[in-house]
RNA sequence: GCGAGGAUGGCCCAGCGGUACGGCGGCAGCCUGCUAAGCUGUUUUUCCUAUGGAAAGCGUGGGUUCAAAUCCCACUCCUCGCGCCA
């Protein structure tokens, strides 16, 4: 949630913001005019709070003396019954109020792109080498602005054709059992999971996080606060009958995990790496990416995450993507950075950096993870503070993929492979216990 | 699932119908040879005609009352027993 102070005082930045993420312009007006109705209504009803109080103070007195107090009761419930009016109506503007700001997104960091579309982010850089079909050079070179080193190859594969060709994956059973989207991982790739797991646990545990595995359901509270109605919407399942919804990604319980709560200056920065299985609707997707293990409703995720002093973030900002840079480039995958545009930023986010691999086979460039400050905004909805001299402040919040097994195990499997064999990559070794999958 | 206790400001804790006690910690100031001890003030959110005034706030939501942290009802969570269980 953003800060109504502040777009009191200066509208201009949110109307800018919200124009660049193409978003609903007269939600600002609509904000000014309920929250000067909630300004009316609320000075009126601590006025008659204030009497009503003075009132019940004499009353008391009265009553200690032995006078008669029944024309102030009579007062007091004809005050009582006002107020029941104004505050019910009251009620309805605040949740209208409320309802209007939460639509209202971040402020866009300086150095986002404003556009729209996720071909006019911008390009940040490219790193590793990747094999290119002929007729894919020209996407690869215009996706990496020339920056792209390759290697032409006749000879890709589809994770479709070797997770099948090796029985690793059974698509027609999970359908049978759960539906589209799902699938029965068996044998070495089961072990490739965990293996990239705990391979990137150590990985991000290394550089100062914490480990945590949060619960896979959270209640509707803690969901409402961490994310927006956009993800929420295209990703999150509810448990029926319960109040409980399961995590699309271990973000939204770790940020919730601190809600209400006032962390210590000294504990910042709070770095916490999670582990989490992490379920999405893909309401979005249909017709997309429909076959193999590349979009799924189910995989899993390590995830980074910070809280942080304000005027910090943009520094941890690059930190996590180096941090996930540094894992991609240590499982040998080649990926471009890019700085996600405007109009394809979430509500949350004041900036974000996506890292795409090269999918050989696909022959693009397709999302392995991204990296996004939320600032106070996230924050401010958990209400998440940390103790400084000023007083209290909300951090800032910071979330970035380390590895989302699905998607990693496809660019290995699209990466690193022959015919009958997938080459794991030299650090991933001692995790699986094995260098390759044949068939 | 059953029974019993509990939830109060950053933390601990008192209050159990009359408008949040005290302690610890944090911050500011005073004092002192000193960053120790001591003393004083302060510590959440909101509104306004703003060096000040007022409102809200005692797990959540209702109710009773002139007045609710306090009484009543419902719910949530925690602790301890008992039961069941990977």
């Amino acid at each position: 949630m953003i800060d109504i102070k502040k777009l009191r005082e200066n509208p201009e930045p949110y109307r800018k913001s919200l124009k660049g993420r193409g978003g609903d312009q007269d939600l600002i007006d609509k904000f000014f005019a309920l929250d000067e109705q909630w300004r009316r209504n609320i000075r009126i009803i601590n006025e008659l709070r204030s009497r009503r109080n003075s009132l019940s103070i004499e009353i008391s007195q009265m009553i200690k003396r032995k006078e008669n107090v029944e024309t102030l009761k009579e007062e007091v419930k004809n005050i009582n019954e006002e107020l029941k009016v104004l505050e019910e109506s009251q009620g309805n503007v605040e949740n209208e109020r409320e309802r209007t700001v939460s639509r209202i997104p971040n402020l866009l960091n300086e150095t986002v792109p404003v556009c729209f579309g996720d071909e006019n982010s911008k390009f940040v850089k490219f790193s590793g080498k990747a094999r290119v079909r002929e007729e894919n050079l020209e996407e690869f070179m215009k996706y990496t602005e020339n920056a792209g080193k390759y290697e032409i190859t006749d000879k890709t594969y589809s994770h479709i054709d070797l997770t099948d060709r090796m029985g690793l994956v059974d698509l027609d059973r999970a359908g049978k059992i759960s539906g589209a989207r799902f699938y029965i991982s068996r044998n070495q790739l089961v072990k490739l999971e965990l293996a990239l797991i705990n391979y990137a646990i150590d990985f991000i545990g290394q550089r100062g996080f914490s480990i945590v595995e949060p619960p896979p359901m959270i209640n509707g509270n803690a969901i409402w606060k961490a994310t927006d109605e956009g993800s929420f919407n295209e990703a999150v399942y509810k448990i029926e009958g319960e109040d409980l919804y399961l995590i699309s990604t271990s973000e939204h319980p770790i940020a919730s995990m601190l809600m209400d709560e006032i962390i210590e200056l000294k504990e910042l920065p709070l770095k916490v790496s999670g582990f989490s299985p992490c379920f999405r609707k893909e309401a979005g997707a249909h017709g997309k990416d429909t076959k193999g293990i590349f979009r799924v409703h189910y995989f899993k995720k390590v995830e980074q995450f910070i809280f942080c002093k304000p005027e910090d973030s943009w520094d941890y900002l690059e930190e996590l993507l180096k941090n996930t840079e540094d894992l991609m480039e240590s499982l040998g995958l080649p990926y471009r950075v890019i700085n996600v545009c405007s109009g394809e930023l979430g509500s949350l986010a004041a900036k974000k950096y996506d890292i795409e691999g090269w999918f050989p086979h696909q022959g693009k460039f397709r999302e392995l993870a991204s990296i996004s400050n939320d600032t106070d905004y996230q924050a401010r909805s958990l209400n998440i503070k940390y103790r400084s001299s000023e007083g209290n402040q909300f951090v800032h919040t910071l979330n970035g993929t380390a590895v989302a097994t699905t998607r990693a195990m496809v660019a290995i499997m699209e990466n690193f492979s022959t015919e009958n064999r997938i080459n794991i990559p030299e650090t991933l070794i001692p995790y699986t216990g094995f260098d390759s999958i044949t068939v």
